[in-house]
Formats: C-alpha cells, sequence, structure tokens
DNA sequence: CCCGAATCTGACGAAACGTCAAAACCTGGA
DNA sequence: TCCAGGTTTTGACGTTTCGTCAGATTCGGG
C-alpha cells in the first residue's frame, strides 16, 4: 500500500515557472543518471535530490513517487525512436530491402544504447502489470509491429511468406527479438560476437521475416 | 552502500537443521509469491515475513538481502527448464522438424507463465550488471543458444542458411525472441492473437531460421 | 525597496531496513 | 521426567528512507 496522489505542479493547476521548470528538469536528468548507474533496488530520491543540490521534498513536489518520474522519462525518450518508422515504411524492394533492414536494427541497437536503464524499468513495470507503463511502452512499440506486420502481409499475398505466420505477432517477435538483443548486447560481445556481426545477424533475420527473401 | 554479507546460515558453517530448512524454504516461496503478487517495487521483506508468520529477523537470518532470496529462487527454477535442451538436441529433419519448434516454444512459454515474475527480476539484475544474476542467467539460456547455434551451423554447412549469419548471434537472438514474446504473450492476446497462434508463428520463425527452410 | 506570488526546504512522523543479544525451542541421554 | 547443549526464532533497537507540510526564501514588477 503506498500513499500516492498526483504530483501538485505547484497549487492547483497553475503552469509552471521558469525556475521550476529547470528545478523539475534537473530532477529528471538526475533520476535518468542514477539509474544508469546503480540499479533500480538501490534508487534513493535522497541520491537524485543531493545530485541536483535540492531536498527530497522539491522531488515530491514534481513527481507523486520514483515511478511517476521513470514514467515521464519514457515518455519523452520515445520520441527519440520516432524518425525509424520512416525506414520500415520505405519501399523493401530487391537489394535495398536488406539495407533497409541493417539500418532499422542499427538505430535501435543506439536507441537502447542510450536509454537501456529508462527502457528497463519501462518494460519490468509494464510487464508487472502497471497500466501507465504498459501504455507508454505500446505507445513506443506498436506503431513498429504493425508497420512491421504491414511489411509482412505484402509478402504473405506475393507468397513468399507462408500464411501460417501471424503477421502482427511475427512483427512483434522481430520487435521483442531487437530489443532483447540490444539489452544483451555485451553478453555476445564477451563471447566474441562484435557489434557489428551481432547487427548483420538480427538485420538477416528481419529482413528473412519480413520479406521472405534469403 | 549496502550493508551486505554473507547470510550465516546459522553459526560458523554448520548445515541447517530440519527446522531451519523448512522455515528457508517456506520464506523462499513466500519470497516469489510476493513476486507475483506485487512488483519489485513494492516489495517488504516484512510482508514476507508476515506471509510465513515469522519476522523480518528470521528472514535475515537465512539471507543477506532480498536480491540473494531471489537469486537463489532463479536458480532453482532453472532447472525447470532442462529437459527441453533435448527437444533441441534431437535432429531437426523433414517434417518433425516444425513439431521439435513447436513444442521448443510451447514448453518455454509455460516456464514463463510459471515463473515470469522471478525472470523478470532475474533479467532487470543480469542487464543491470549484476554478475550473479548474469551468472545465473548464462546458465540457464547458453545450452539453449549454443544448441540452437549448433543446428543453424549444420544448416549453414548444408547450404540452406546464408553465411553471413553468426550461428551464435542467431541462437541468442531465438532465445530473446522466445523470451520476449512469452513476457508480452497479453499485449497480444489484448490485440487478438492467441497462445496458440503466438506459439505456432514464434514456431515457424524459429524453425526458418534453425533450419533455413519455410 | 516593497509585495505578492512562486519556489524551496527544514523538520517531522511513519515505515522499512538490518543487527544482535537473549529467549524459546527442541532432542537425546541420565 | 528432567536437564544440558545446541538450534532456531525474535523482540527490541539504531539507522535510513519515505513522503508531507508549514513556513522560509527567492524573485520580479511596480
Amino acid at each position: 500500500m503506498k500513499r500516492s496522489k498526483a504530483a501538485p505542479l505547484s497549487v492547483g493547476k497553475r503552469p509552471l515557472g521558469p525556475r521550476a521548470v529547470i528545478t523539475r528538469d534537473k530532477l529528471l536528468q538526475a533520476t535518468a543518471a542514477m539509474l544508469e548507474t546503480g540499479g533500480l533496488l538501490e534508487f534513493k530520491v535522497v541520491d537524485v535530490a543531493r545530485a541536483v543540490g535540492t531536498s527530497p521534498a522539491t522531488f515530491y513536489q514534481y513527481f507523486a513517487s520514483v515511478e511517476d518520474a521513470i514514467l515521464e522519462l519514457s515518455a519523452i525518450i520515445a520520441d527519440d525512436l520516432t524518425a525509424l518508422l520512416d525506414v520500415i515504411n520505405k519501399p523493401w524492394r530487391g537489394s535495398k530491402s536488406l539495407d533497409n533492414a541493417r539500418q532499422f536494427v542499427d538505430e535501435y541497437f543506439r536507441h537502447y544504447d542510450e536509454h537501456g536503464a529508462i527502457l528497463r524499468v519501462r518494460n519490468l513495470s509494464a510487464q508487472e502489470g502497471d497500466i501507465r507503463f504498459r501504455k507508454v511502452r505500446n505507445d513506443a512499440m506498436l506503431p513498429f509491429t504493425k508497420a512491421l506486420a504491414a511489411k509482412i502481409e505484402e509478402s504473405q499475398e506475393a507468397g513468399r511468406v507462408v500464411p501460417e505466420i501471424n503477421a502482427f505477432a511475427g512483427g512483434g517477435g522481430l520487435m521483442a527479438m531487437m530489443e532483447r538483443l540490444a539489452a544483451f548486447r555485451y553478453e555476445f560481445e564477451a563471447r566474441g560476437v562484435d557489434r557489428a556481426s551481432l547487427v548483420e545477424t538480427t538485420a538477416r533475420m528481419v529482413h528473412q521475416t519480413v520479406t521472405g527473401r534469403r
């Protein structure tokens, strides 16, 4: 059981003044940094406050809970990915299609490198059933899943992919694979599979599933 | 910074007596149950103690920290999966190979359904860099990754899979995909993709990647 | 330089952590 | 049956973090 109400954002609904915006932003940044450094279980709002040179009370001034702050960070970083949708939506024809897949995977890996700590917490919370995190994750992932599914359907209509595959599940599976490989990239590197090789392999699996071609 | 030393398991190294073993086990069970119910962030050892009808001090008698308890749970549930290795190591020939893939995926999904809460924490901690969790995860996953990789290599030698694919990365990618799809199964069901359909699609993607055949 | 609004924080009660010495509990032998 | 010795549990405690609130501080416009 946890006390929790909406962050006041000052009294009533008054929008934040400039000073407040800066403080709030610093707190968000520090929260992200803190997550990168230590794990979720070691996370202390006292530390975040200290890092910003402010007091815990200030943190709670702007966020009702740690989760809320991370939720907001999750929403923010989602923007970092939207440009990538164009890559999928290009036509995947001929020899260009493999390049598309490569670019797609490569960009996604970069995204994860940059925001892994937040994405991990987002995904954990989503899996644990927190509806707000599920929504923010879906908002980020669904467009990709759908775009890939649409491509898969095209290939099915052209007879290159068997109809037993559910296009939506296929798209989701590819996203799943990428997300996970990005997350465990270091395990692979420890075993001699470097980034380029991982990207190439992943890209080919995506390409194969999407186009039905080798 | 966190105080943390090995759980005493009573004084010195004396093995636990029968009563202690039971208590310890109850605590582990309750920990697992607690993780299923609420999220990691809501986890309180007080609750676990209460559930077992004992006191927090007793918990710390047997586990140096919550992580330690979850780590042990992670190691325990790994056994639940070992039988599945046989399925991969069977020959994947002809029409049987798709059945193998189906069985493999189906079993893995079951495993996740049963132990999802623990696996989530294990994976988060592993990704956050905790070396003990990385090890326990690797011990569980690596045999599968390697077995799949070996199959992929066979297919490469037979010329059915392109050599640009790194077999190990391919195996890891497949494991990644399964793990993730299992984790987000409910998102798919909410969108009309039922379990059977998800299994079928996943199995076909595995099959395709492993054998190079449709 | 003063005032009111905006922002911040000291101080606090509640809750959880993690430790330890002592209490409670066995069990087997007299 | 009772006792001794080891085993297991826990009450009680100092510490840390949480989350709140009233009041202090800061700031910009007049």
